[in-house]
DNA sequence: TCCTCTAGTAAGGAGTCCTGACTAAAGGAG
DNA sequence: CTCCTTTAGTCAGGACTCCTTACTAGAGGA
């Protein structure tokens, strides 16, 4: 609807941003290669470049083509147009890393938690990790950080929801990250990172349509439509503790309490026990087979749910529990008797939230680079 | 990611298009008008109207400015650019009508179907309804289709899914205006339709996230998520019928199964009995008491579901029971004793599947027109 | 020693947009 | 009736961007 406004310096930005695009996929070219990646005529790659050399964005490697014909020299980004940091928060520990523009990791630091070291503890974790990172990698120029909590789309806080566990605790990473990230800081929880993964790297590849359904202590699930991780007004898309589904009595109840009629859940907890479930899930007596059952009516209701909100061409189920092949059979006999089914797939990918959060930040950071070359064209 | 590669063709495209935009939004302007509009400098502009004017796609109209000053001329869109057949069709019948570039109805054909008339016949009103229209309002460039079913989204052909009331029938809205209609033919539900309706022009505009919960004979619902009606994979969204919900008993059943078990449905059918249950909710004793409560209670478990799969600021209620006031008190009521609520509003335009299909038209042959003044450019 | 091959540069041309001045013509003031 | 004001549109010139073509510089191979 709102086409940009036509002018020279919007075909000047867009040249740069071509250079630049081409930069952050290849990292180091000659100014003839860039010619040919993007098909713009030489001199105007030339020009470019060297507006760029200026603005300090990009510089001369110092290195040189071998070979036949004449030397050329090896351009890139210029090193120090710093990082992103990427971070995950479990109840485990927090992970944080530092990535530039070319997708390069620029150092790990993890910080073990032991279970409810609180939150105070998680955002020490994450100020410390940030602070190293910030020395050692350059400046921080955003943040993309997985908690393994429902987040506020709006302000990036954990929320705790009624009836849920509230595993990391309440926690602001933009308020814990405020001194030593410049940027943005973007917070989404793990679950939705993880679908991202998949969808980029892993198994659902190509698939604009799925949902991914993650059962470990809490149950989430992410909804991807049209090749974006859908979040929803307040970012508690995926929320379904709530959800109504079919209790081990055929009773409607919510999901989260499916697993108390089952007596799955931790002690003085709504988190589900996941040891416990998972001993079950390997057992063969009548009992085990009841329980499998029962779930599988209850995250079948839950599948019933998906279709009818975001028709997913496929269901991936991970976390803890979720990829455990004898529940995934169970899962496809009951749907096979429903009136509508959906293949579902095993994740695979390991430490998935943190692959979806790295991605996030160097698309972000890649994006904030080319605006900086220039401030004031929109489009 | 992909960022068009700079070239002088893309900057004429860019005039040009400012040229066309600004002419869809005010049907005639002088040319030192279009350059106030769109910031361009009145010789660009005048160029790209002697352009466009020679490509057949802006006209001077003949008219001329009068007051003070020089005599302008008034420019416009060509008159024969071209219309869009915009299309609803519900059991009750079939109503048409052409829309052009400008937002401008040019007709309108209504063809009143009785109940189970086949789907036959209304192919043969839609068809007939599009070959008037042809003729009336000049070539049908494209069509957008409002079906009171689920259509698949990659056929644009209506689905009848097991269990629930197949309104219109088997229908192929793209193969019956192959002929008269020279373009793409968009189809979808009604529901979706009203939604994009009630978010434009409605109850919801400038809320991003909502879900349309629409309830008739059928039941339906429509997610919008980041201001685009959410359509899935299949086309499915907001297929309801077979999510899980409570029962009168208490039991989990699907949702259209509550119907049956409140002796809600028409004989033999699937279908709602909906002037039996708009009676109920106006009668006062305590069966109707029981049956408002039951259906609370059934609606709060979709509601339950919406909130966990897209997450809405808000809920519109529409469809001949769904805005119901003592239906929305019940479920109010329902909602203030579950974990999480959401407000409700009651939808409020009349013919909202029309108004939804013909924005969704003017805006598509907009882009058309756009694209037909540079074939080659994309951006 | 000469030829070939390649990165980068120069020159010139076509095209786009802009600013500022100019022209044409209508309405109002005196 | 004449002159002034006001406005739509055009003209001329300039700045700039991209492109094509031709050229230069310099390394490796014959």
């Amino acid at each position: 609807m709102t086409a940009p406004k036509p002018s020279l310096e919007l075909l000047r930005a867009l040249t740069d941003e071509n250079v630049l695009r081409v930069l952050m996929a290849h990292d180091r070219l000659t100014r003839a290669e860039i010619a040919a990646r993007t098909g713009i005529s030489k001199p105007t790659i030339s020009e470019s470049v060297q507006r760029l050399e200026q603005a300090g964005l990009v510089v001369d490697t110092g290195e040189r083509t071998t070979g036949r014909g004449r030397v050329g020299s090896y351009y890139a980004l210029a090193p120090h147009l710093g990082t992103a940091l990427v971070a995950s928060i479990t109840p485990h520990g927090v992970v944080a890393e530092a990535v530039d523009a070319r997708g390069r990791t620029h150092g790990e630091v993890r910080t073990a938690l032991h279970a409810d070291a609180g939150q105070e503890a998680a955002a020490e974790a994450l100020g410390a990790a940030a602070a190293r990172l910030g020395e050692s990698a350059g400046p921080l120029r955003l943040a993309v950080v997985s908690a393994a909590d429902p987040v506020d789309r709006a302000t990036g806080r954990l929320v705790h929801l009624p009836d849920a566990p509230f595993l990391v605790g309440a926690l602001d990473p933009p308020a814990v990250l405020a001194g030593t990230v410049t940027g943005p800081v973007l917070v989404d929880n793990d679950v939705n990172w993880a679908a991202r993964a998949e969808y980029e790297q892993g198994c659902v590849q190509g698939v604009d349509d799925f949902v991914y359904l993650h059962l470990g202590e809490g149950l989430g699930c992410a909804v991807v439509g049209d090749g974006v991780v859908r979040r929803g007004h307040g970012g508690l898309v995926g929320e379904v503790a709530h959800l109504y589904t079919a209790g081990p009595d055929g009773r409607a109840m919510a999901f989260t309490e499916v697993f108390a009629a089952l007596d799955l859940r931790r002690d003085a907890s709504t988190a589900v026990d996941v040891p416990r479930l998972l001993d079950l899930l390997d057992t063969s007596d009548a009992r085990a087979e009841r329980v499998r059952l029962a779930l599988a009516h209850a995250i079948g209701g839950v599948l019933a749910g998906a279709l009818a909100f975001a028709d997913p061409r496929t269901v991936v189920l991970g976390g803890p529990w979720g990829s455990h092949p004898r529940l995934i059979d169970a899962i496809e006999e009951h749907l096979a008797r429903s009136p509508r089914s959906v293949p579902l797939i095993a994740a695979a990918l390991p430490l998935p939230e943190l692959t979806g959060a790295r991605a996030r930040a160097v698309e972000e950071l890649g994006s904030q680079i080319v605006r900086s070359a220039h401030p004031t064209a929109q489009w």
